[in-house]
DNA sequence: CTTGAACCTGTAGTCGCTACAGATGCGACC
DNA sequence: GGTCGCATCTGTAGCGACTACAGGTTCAAG
């Protein structure tokens, strides 16, 4: 099993499985400077607390929130730093929340056609397909 | 005004502009092998032909369909060969269409997250905020 | 003290382009 | 035929957000 270290440590992997993501995704906000470089062992691993893991829940609930590894640099600073108000981050959030209803918006109107153009299809054996000739010719 | 040399051929630039996208992409899609080696000038510069023009419109009409480009390149080569049946594009086409449904899914989802938790906020000059403590605490 | 998993480092690959630098070609005009 | 300026040529690096790998070291359990 491996848990803590003899002081309470948390090694890389437990961590990454703890806060739920990729053991390398730990090692690469490191590098990008969204975590600090941590303590390490006499041997060089790196050791981590219990802040490092909420640091690394609050980066991995941002990106599920789609937000941008930029924005979230800039939103960890403001909360490091207590320089924030609740009219700033709403408005960040109101930005992102319109660039993810336009790519919806951008979707639904690629699935209206793909399946416009595939209802078209008789299927099976047939050697012309109206799917091709759409690509080949004229904009559905 | 630059349309087509003495012979009728087609440069890049005006392959790419009568095509639709970017000059750089005609250059890429053929070094990934979707475009063949065009004739060249004297002096080297690609020469294009009519035929060239409607591959191109092809690829990109595939890539506006949201076809990853290895898809196209497996449609293109039944299309070279006519070894292709209605039953198996519109099988490639209702694969793709899934997981564009699913991408939509996944951000009605998140449109859904993102709106309730700023529907929380206050906004204004409030030093707390509920989106913060979402991303601190408990996820949503 | 041995074993095997976990970790260390740096680097390359993913996808689909786009941008750049530095050199050369092209065609129009004079 | 000379000059001008745009277009094109080449190879390579960068984007975003990771993920994967190679080749070596450390850790901890038994």
């Amino acid at each position: 099993m491996t848990f803590t270290t003899s002081r309470g440590a948390l090694t890389r992997g437990t961590l990454a499985k703890r806060a739920g993501c990729h053991i390398e995704t730990v090692r690469y906000y490191e590098k990008i400077g969204l975590l600090a470089p941590p303590a390490r062992s006499p041997g060089g691993h790196r050791l981590y607390r219990e802040a490092d893991q909420r640091r690394l829940r609050f980066i991995l609930r941002g990106r599920e929130l789609g937000f941008p590894i930029e924005e979230l640099r800039s939103l960890l600073s403001m909360v490091d730093e207590h320089a924030y108000t609740c009219g700033d981050i709403q408005a960040m959030t109101l930005t992102h929340l319109t660039s993810v209803r336009d790519r919806i918006r951008d979707l639904q109107r690629l699935e209206r056609t793909l399946s416009t153009i595939s209802d078209r299809c008789t299927g099976g054996q047939v050697p012309d397909c109206p799917i091709i000739d759409e690509m080949l010719g004229a904009p559905a």
